[in-house]
DNA sequence: GAACCACAATTAGTGTTT
DNA sequence: AAACACTAATTGTGGTTC
């Protein structure tokens, strides 16, 4: 080892000294290089350390602030895996996996809502058609008015039959199950679904599209309609 | 002043390589 | 099996917004 090296350790090892001297002076308010003004020095340093105690106060509290709304947050989370159909490895799942899974399951059921609502609508026009011709009837003939009973309900009904499998109560409130998983969409629509419907694997691009339902077990959904 | 946000550092879990 | 790389979650912190 040469002289040189020696007087360059020795600097750095100075260099090293000098700064955690600094930090210490920093973090305690201690160490003035000025020993003339003592007592100004003094109340300076209680100041300091107590603006330290305060600062370190107020520190751990926003920290257990900042921790409660997390948990707040991990909570939501939880409440959301809950509410929305996971996959079959519903044990593995990011949070950013758990939102775009979320969102497509949103997007899936506006679309199952826009396409009940149309039917609920094309039903009522029908019902109105049909409901017209059965006055015409009535009015038109004696033989229609003298038919029997149920007649009308019959034709009402195999009318209706074609899009109606089955019986429907008249009462306001009326129940209809869909069942979202096997609902056909048509190719523009699955585009805007299937786009949405990302999976754990591909949370680093979410913005590739992927065409496949991965990740959706069958789920069905009762939609209440008032008429 | 509480809540939110962004950033960096740390930790824990998992897959891959040697 | 140990070492390593990678990823996601967690935590602390300071700044910003309302």
């Amino acid at each position: 080892m040469t002289a040189v090296q020696l007087i360059n350790i020795q600097r750095l090892l100075e260099a090293a000294e000098y700064l955690e001297r600094r930090e210490r002076e920093c973090e305690h308010g201690y160490a003035s290089t000025f020993p003339s003004n003592q007592n100004t020095n003094y109340q300076r340093q209680r100041k300091f350390r107590n603006k330290k105690f305060s600062s370190n106060h107020n520190r751990s509290t926003h920290n257990e602030l900042e921790k409660n709304r997390r948990a707040h947050l991990r909570l939501c989370l939880e409440r959301l895996k809950a509410l929305i159909p996971l996959g079959p490895d519903c044990n593995r799942h990011t949070t950013l996996g758990l939102l775009n899974k979320a969102k497509a399951h949103i997007k899936k059921l506006e679309e199952v809502d826009r396409k009940s609502q149309y039917q609920l609508e094309s039903l009522e026009r029908e019902q109105r058609h049909l409901q017209r011709q059965l006055e015409l009837l009535r009015g038109g003939s004696g033989v229609a008015a003298q038919s029997s009973p149920g007649e009308g309900e019959r034709i009402r009904m195999d009318s209706v039959g074609s899009t109606l499998c089955s019986d429907r109560s008249d009462s306001d409130q009326e129940e209809i199950e869909v069942d979202v998983e096997s609902t056909e969409f048509s190719h523009g629509e699955l585009d805007s679904v299937s786009t949405a419907s990302t999976s754990d694997l591909d949370d680093h691009s979410s913005l590739q599209s992927m065409a496949s339902d991965e990740g959706y077990s069958s789920c069905s959904v009762k939609l209440a309609f008032s008429s």
